[in-house]
DNA sequence: CGAAAAACGTTATATCATAACAATTGGATT
DNA sequence: AATCCAATTGTTATGATATAACGTTTTTCG
């Protein structure tokens, strides 16, 4: 008998996925997420936009816009730059993903809910991404800038390193 | 008579530049260094290398790849993407600069002496950068990584927001 | 319905960055 | 000084990311 895949995807506050997560519930819940915000804001999360959201979290890397763009006219005839770049400005300014500016990609926000700068670990080697929400990292910025009279708008923090999974196979 | 600008510019220890400070000075000052840190390293500043190091200085905002090519041009015929783009790449490996991740943009190290990445604040208005070598927000960064078994090889940290004199000028 | 707004289609172009290879220069070694 | 090698620069072309501009279609709502 196979081994049950994880139910109830913890990582989503704040760790690099297992390796044998079901992410097919990623993607819906998701989605779902997204379906949620936007009713409460009355946006609309049309085809394009859910399509493109669900490219997006096709895993837990980043994906650049012109590969997205690639993906959707698989499916959509006629999809051009500015049809992925709209999108992913809906899905930015929602809230719903994230533009991770080292690597000019996207990454799905597993906790939409309300609007936030990530903090971003990047794997040089799986290039997997994980998304922290971590208020002392915040705070200690923000009370730094404070001291010097400078008003925070948006962090963008974004660390590369190596994630313990790769770490585990390099060293074996 | 004229006030006296400001002689040391102690700024570059992590603050914003003054309005009236000699930034002839801090020009000078990146530019010894250099040619410090060159000498020690067995690297060679060249006359390229040098002036777009100066040209990158012009200010304390950050500067494009193309508008430093665009002032290369004048003094330098036949310059070219290459040129700038290998003039920039010597500079980060020495640490002579920093790249804006969030702005493609190229700004002065004023601390070039070790190899470090830098946290910037950048204001939305006046468009300077104030660069942090803050060891709490590294450490605070590091540790929370460390107990997810994330080895941290490099920090993307640029901070956006209004700095105290462009916040002073709003009000008023 | 019919007007207004939002989303999307389409074409062109702006902006940022690198590949590839030839020519030149700088500096060490005879 | 002549030679050689490696580093740097010149040159041309192209790749990669992103937006401008404007017309058409779809949705919303009175
Ligand atoms: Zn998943
Ligand atoms: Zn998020
Ligand atoms: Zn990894
Ligand atoms: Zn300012």
């Amino acid at each position: 008998m196979m081994p049950a895949k994880q139910s109830s995807p913890d990582f989503k506050k704040s760790q690099f996925p297992a390796k044998n997560h079901d992410h097919g519930r990623c993607i819906d819940d998701a989605v779902a997420a997204a379906e949620a915000l936007c009713a409460r804001k009355g946006l609309r999360l049309t085809k394009i936009r859910r399509r493109v959201l669900e490219m997006v979290w096709q895993g837990h890397n980043p994906v650049g816009a012109y590969e997205l763009l690639d993906r959707l006219r698989d499916e959509h005839k006629g999809a051009a730059p500015p049809t992925v770049y709209r999108a992913l400005e809906f899905l930015l300014d929602c809230g719903l993903i994230h533009r991770i500016e080292s690597l000019n990609a996207y990454v799905g926000c597993g906790t939409p809910d309300h609007l936030h700068s990530g903090q971003f670990l990047i794997c040089r080697h799986c290039k997997r991404i994980a998304e922290l929400s971590d208020d002392t990292i915040s705070e200690t910025i923000r009370s730094r800038a404070d001291r010097l009279g400078f008003a925070v708008q948006r962090q963008t923090i974004e660390i590369l390193g190596d994630c313990a999974d790769c770490r585990r196979s390099q060293t074996a």
